[in-house]
DNA sequence: GTGGTCTAGACCACC
DNA sequence: GTGGTCTAGACCACT
């Protein structure tokens, strides 16, 4: 299932890679599952069958999923490299973040106390 | 002094408002200082001053500079509310990646650890 | 519909945002519904979408309207936080005036009543 | 006294006006009395004597001071004309924001009994 | 000199 | 089609 927010400023294929590759994170979405077919997804979510195109192109590109001419989408292997690739990615996302943070005043370990709590509140 | 890149793909007035942020933040930048003039700055930068201008008048909706018409714009004292506010929004941008980062197998400590080395790399 | 008056002092972007505030207030633009788009309305009121844009801009950061880039900008619900806001703001406004009422000798159930009736002119 | 926030969006030369106003509307300034030289205010508030020029010049215009080549500047006798016209004036003003503030849901004998407490933040 | 407003017109991303 | 960004250049009010 895919949760939309009409109202964010992101642009919509990002939210949907954004929750496809959270499903895949958590283990919703496992290595050979079948995604939901563009056209299917496109109607549930009430959304254009060329966003939910762009999100997919944009995640095989990335690795992340391939497609089968024919049959749908489906999640890949996630091989360690891609996992390096985006452990780097966030890494380096998360640092300006965490330096702001320090010279506001909060402390490591009042952040990691933090970070064990709370929802998940996207954008 | 303001550093831009002109390939990123996040705007300009966007990378100015950073700049002066940081600079704020590391102390370059104190209550009651002047910034410089639009149109300076604009010139130093190969900027449109209307650019500046769009990144001024954000920070002052922010609260963290305020504006004389004819005189300049000024660092304002960070309130404790611009402060809260810009907290729970690094807080916010900061938890997803926290928690991919820890589906990925990145311990709470090994991030910590990490995040006190290393470079300060932006966008 | 939104009525200009170009030989007012008050900025143009501050009339547009006064007359869609006003609409909202009466009731005639409601939670949801879609505002004129940006080229529309320029083109309807004969001004630079420039300056409408910067109008519908400065009401988002109020709260009271959304945006949703590539569909139109609509009227956000109405928070509890924008409408108190809001009354401070217009409360603020008001004491200086009617101070110096009170000290003209208009009595405050006088101007309680003249407040009943008669038009509305705006500026 | 003449006090000056130099952080206003308002004009200094309106801040002056008003500062005058209301002393004559308060009875710290009475019709006859001479009003400080431009050259002493400006020196007293450390603002430039053009504008305090130009504001004396201003209220000259409104009939509310006169000037004495050489010798100053006068509280003018307060004709009932002048009144009217400043009381039409502040009842025009007032009746927009007490409209609104209604369709916010403040009753007319909440707002006058807020108008009786509180001090009075110009501004 | 300063910032504030406005116009005109361009290009982009997204839907 | 939509809004978002940016440039170029003009005029104004204020100091």
């Amino acid at each position: 299932m895919i949760l939309i927010d009409m109202r964010s400023s992101k642009p919509l294929y990002e939210q949907i890679k954004e929750s496809i590759r959270s499903q895949m994170v958590h283990g919703a979405l496992r290595p050979g599952d079948k995604l939901p077919s563009v056209r299917e997804l496109a109607q549930s979510a009430a959304i254009n069958p060329n966003t939910i195109q762009k999100a997919y192109r944009d995640l095989e590109a990335e690795g992340l999923i391939y497609t089968v001419p024919g049959k749908g989408c489906f999640v890949a292997e996630t091989s360690a490299n891609a996992k390096e690739n985006r452990k780097q990615e966030l890494l380096k996302a998360i640092r300006p973040l965490w330096t702001e943070l320090r010279y506001l005043g909060v402390a490591d370990e009042e952040l990691v106390r933090h970070m064990k709590g709370g929802k998940n509140d996207d954008d």
